[in-house]
DNA sequence: CAGTGGTCTAGACCACTGA
DNA sequence: CAGTGGTCTAGACCACTGA
């Protein structure tokens, strides 16, 4: 498809891998082989089964040859959600009050201690506590996140973040129960997430909204 | 590194994008002044470059050159779990109960039907409603799943899946909390997934776990 | 319209490894 | 030890597009 014969040779193999023509342990034809029957060169029938490789379906052993992967489990996608934007865009309004923030001096690191209260549409839509190292993203000092939400700054500010979650069902606390106008012990979902940018820690933080607010999604993945 | 140096060149500028060196927007070399650089051919810095371009860390526009990507948020990584191999790596005991099965023929398609419940060291773990696709599937049909639960042989039998996934919070339904012997309203996270492979629809499941029993975490991922 | 990236070719040398 | 994939080269033609 798309234009480019590498791609072509790719999709080619790519269904029939999928459509279980070609099964696990099968052996493909050699490049040479390959290339003589599309027509091209070494160079790019080496390209489309290295793409196929690096996705995880096929296996390539020198002298042996190449063949289908043994089924592994594919991932699904989880993207690190900005609040702000996910509410602005189902027409819903945003807003986040800070309730408290600190700077924590320990072991020669800074980290800025924040913590604060989502809504949409005025009604208290999560909790949110938050820390944020002052010597992975210095100018955090100085942000007013009175006007802007830690996570919606973080997003625009640190590119290419790494990340962890972990994401759990709670029953309220009482102090969140409080702040979400809740029942102690109502349903939550909790969310609690460490971003990394290379090696260095940016920020930790942790989520809890009422159950019937807000959900999880994770799309496919191909490896 | 690697030896490779295609690799080489991909992980150098990987680590001035990272690093902060090289910031958003910012121009990189073009393709002859890289190879001049590194004293090696076109395709060698095409490659490196084409890989960081699919990595999402630069953009590649025509006639005007290559650029450090705009910020964009990393994705995590969520597999697909197996409860009995999850629960066995923790030296738990793990069984399943099937509670009901049928095929239903709808619209020229049959579909297996099963419900059950997981256990982990013989207290109520899950509850699973499954849905089956026998097209995209036939060997189900056949399968005994009061012997293995229907998650973990799918992983065997079905590979390559895709799969897209809801994570919530709820508070347990009566018959649920009969089940799982909880209260009702009881939080507890429920986990709704829905997997292909290529484009034909393989098995979509629905799973209540109580919500001091399971979490759901998915690691890093560099896009 | 010139510079850039997209893609391909034909050929090469090499490391690895299983028939 | 011969066949396989890993990787690179030097050169080419092209499409796109912004200075």
């Amino acid at each position: 498809m798309s234009g480019s014969r590498a791609e072509a040779i790719r999709t080619a193999y790519e269904g029939r891998i999928l459509s279980g023509e070609l099964r696990p342990g099968e052996r493909l034809p050699t490049e040479a082989a390959i290339m003589t029957e599309w027509g091209c060169s070494r160079m790019t029938v080496n390209r489309a089964l290295s793409a196929l490789a690096t996705a995880g379906l096929i296996e390539r052993r020198k002298r042996a040859g190449t063949f289908v992967a043994r089924p592994r489990v594919h991932a699904m996608v989880l993207e690190i959600p900005d609040l702000a934007a996910d509410l602005a865009a189902q027409g819903r309004a945003h807003a986040f009050a800070l309730t408290s923030r600190r700077v924590v001096a320990e072991a020669g690191a800074r980290t800025l201690h924040l913590s604060g209260l989502h809504r949409a549409d005025g009604a208290p839509f999560a909790i949110e506590a938050r820390r944020i190292s002052l010597s992975a993203v210095p100018a955090a000092e100085h942000v007013d996140f009175t006007r802007i939400a830690p996570g919606t700054w973080l997003l625009q500010a640190v590119p290419w973040t790494e990340a962890s979650t972990r994401i759990a069902a709670t029953g309220a606390a009482r102090d969140e129960a409080a702040a979400l106008d809740l029942d102690p012990g109502a349903p939550c979902l909790a969310i609690e997430r460490q971003t990394w940018r290379g090696d260095a820690a940016v920020t930790w933080v942790r989520q809890v909204f009422p159950a019937d607010l807000y959900d999880v999604t994770a799309r496919f993945g191909s490896g």
